[in-house]
RNA sequence: GCCGCGUUGGUCAAUCGGUUUAAGACGCGUCCCUUUCACGGACGAAUGAGGGGUUCGAUUCCCCUACGCGGUACCA
């Protein structure tokens, strides 16, 4: 009775991929790993009016970086293509015909303008049983006229005949028994007038024919799950419907309701997985991949955002994902998202990830600032250096910039209150032991900076600040003998003299 | 309006009727460490929407109300 698992990931190529569509990826592919089954990937691009060039590109752009790759998809295609709905619009009328025959469903007349006055008339006019008596349909008129319509090729659609006061239930993986009356459901178009299906008539028709056995999707898709129950029931048989799980929103962190990519730019965060601009209209929506999170992050990150593993586990590799998921532990809630969480993921894998895996986009992050990254070896200890301080990979030119190149501003403010004569007396000596120095480490350097102090009866501590401004420019960056020690001799001196003029003379 | 799904601290959330003074994390606050900023450590503030039941006992089960969200297209 245990038939293969397989699922898929349907998107409709209109433009970027946001959070809740990565999400719905992330639990189709680690259940579908988990199960050893296959993840398919299919486009729903049905609606020819939305068509977005370059967005379907944009999807398997973004699966690659997520490491979230389809085993079956337009691409790669596989034994149950193809794998565009566009491309097997010819296999959609032959359902929606028979279903006519078997008469759950009838060919309706009506134009679209005539049903938006309709709606203008009244606004909650539904096509629905009761409405479907007095409008221009395949129940309503005569077999001969019916007929001359048809033949005539007049524009129809074909829309499902909902029964009346019917409950309608199935069992949901998340949320258990979930049922609607079919009274309260209105006739939805199966096969448009262009003969290409609606979503409603598509999923299931496809998931049929590429034998999805599990269907993971957003909760707005709750409502209409009783047309698709139904269709599966007159189509192909209960027995073989794959079984459903709705998952939770994503929620804007303030406010309410779903999130959109609008609320990114209101409140300063990505909520596309990678950067996109519609090709329309210039708009350019920011990604969490430019942004500066690794891979790894955003997808641990997405994967708590609505389900957990029960234990204090939070830092999750994707194996240790796909081994510890369950879809009874996603929550049934929708989650509001939470960057700074988010932040705080990224953060964590930036400290915990080896080098190896991100210095190579950290370089390019330099080169983009106009900083020379220069030897590998060096950039390696100096990521080392500064990673605990960088929450996005977008934050190390900030953190490191003054290891390539003199501080552009410099803190003046922070030494010239307390700035003295004997204090410019012990850099200018200072200048002198380093000039001299055997050893360009850290630690013998603290030393001779710590005995100088000491000899001209200054506390290092009044010192060190100074020190640190003239090296960095700021308050900020890791122990200031081991930014010497990366800096040398000659940029350390030159960057000690640069400061010591911009001081007042005292 | 109607239908559906939800509701534990500011946020993510554990608990699957009974050693819980209701975990843990993010964020926040105080302190320690650090003679910078982080990291780290310690401590702290902060939660079961309201009302009825069921039960010896409810955050956990049921009902009602409130609130939130979703849907209500020839879009997905």
């Amino acid at each position: 009775m245990s038939k293969r698992v397989r699922v898929r990931f349907a998107p409709s190529p209109t433009g970027g991929l946001h959070l809740g569509g990565v999400r719905t990826v992330l639990y189709n592919y680690l259940f579908a790993r988990q199960q050893g089954g296959d993840f398919i990937l299919r486009i729903e691009d049905t609606d020819q009016s939305r068509f977005v060039p370059g967005a379907e590109e944009y999807i398997y752009d973004t699966l690659r970086w997520c490491g979230l790759e389809p085993d079956e998809s337009p691409l790669l295609g596989g034994g149950f293509g193809p794998y565009r709905q566009s491309e097997r619009k010819s296999s959609y009328r032959r359902y929606a015909e028979e279903l006519v025959k078997m008469g759950h469903a009838y060919y309706a007349f009506d134009t679209p303008e005539e049903l938006e006055a309709k709606r203008k008339e009244f606004p909650n006019f539904q096509y629905n049983h009761d409405a479907r008596k007095h409008l221009r349909n395949s129940l309503t008129m005569d077999e001969l006229s019916i007929q001359e319509l048809l033949d005539a090729g007049t524009r129809h659609v074909i829309r499902i005949r909902m029964p009346e006061n019917q409950e309608v239930g199935f069992d949901d993986m998340i949320r258990g028994e979930v049922s609607f009356n079919t009274s309260q459901v209105d006739d939805k178009v199966l096969l448009k007038a262009d003969n290409m299906p609606t979503y409603h008539l598509a999923v299931v028709v496809d998931d049929h024919l590429m034998q999805i056995s599990h269907v993971f999707r957003g909760e707005e898709w709750l409502p209409s799950a009783p047309v698709h129950v139904l269709l599966w029931q007159w189509l192909f048989g209960l027995d073989h419907m794959p079984t459903w799980a709705h998952l939770p929103l994503i929620l804007k962190p303030d406010g309410h309701g779903k999130l959109s990519k609008r609320d990114g730019d209101r409140l300063g965060f990505p909520v596309f997985a990678m950067d996109w601009t519609d090709p329309n209209t210039g708009e350019k929506t920011k990604g969490f991949k430019e942004r500066g999170f690794l891979p790894e992050a955003f997808v641990n990150m997405l994967a708590l955002l609505g389900w957990n593993a029960g234990t204090e586990q939070e830092i999750f590799t994707l194996q240790e994902l796909i081994d510890a998921f369950s879809l009874e532990r996603v929550h049934k809630g929708g989650a509001k998202f939470n960057y700074e969480k988010a932040l705080w993921f990224n953060h964590e894998w930036i400290r915990n990830l080896p080098l190896s895996r991100y210095e190579g986009q950290v370089s390019d992050l330099f080169v983009q600032q106009g900083l020379n990254p220069g030897d590998p070896h060096r950039l390696s200890r100096i990521i080392e250096l500064v990673k605990d301080r960088c929450h996005l990979l977008t934050d190390f030119p900030q953190q490191a910039g003054f290891f390539f190149k003199a501080p552009a501003t410099i803190d003046l403010a922070a030494v010239s209150p307390k700035w003295s004569a004997a204090k410019n007396q012990f850099f200018v000596e200072l200048m002198s032991i380093y000039e001299l120095a055997t050893s360009w480490e850290a630690e013998p350097l603290e030393l001779g900076f710590k005995e100088l102090a000491a000899a001209s009866q200054i506390k290092p501590g009044e010192l060190l600040l100074p020190f640190r401004i003239m090296l960095v420019g700021g308050k900020f960056g890791p122990g200031v003998f081991d930014i010497a020690a990366l800096l040398g001799r000659v940029e350390t001196i030159s960057r000690i003299k640069s400061l010591l003029q911009l001081l007042p003379a005292v």
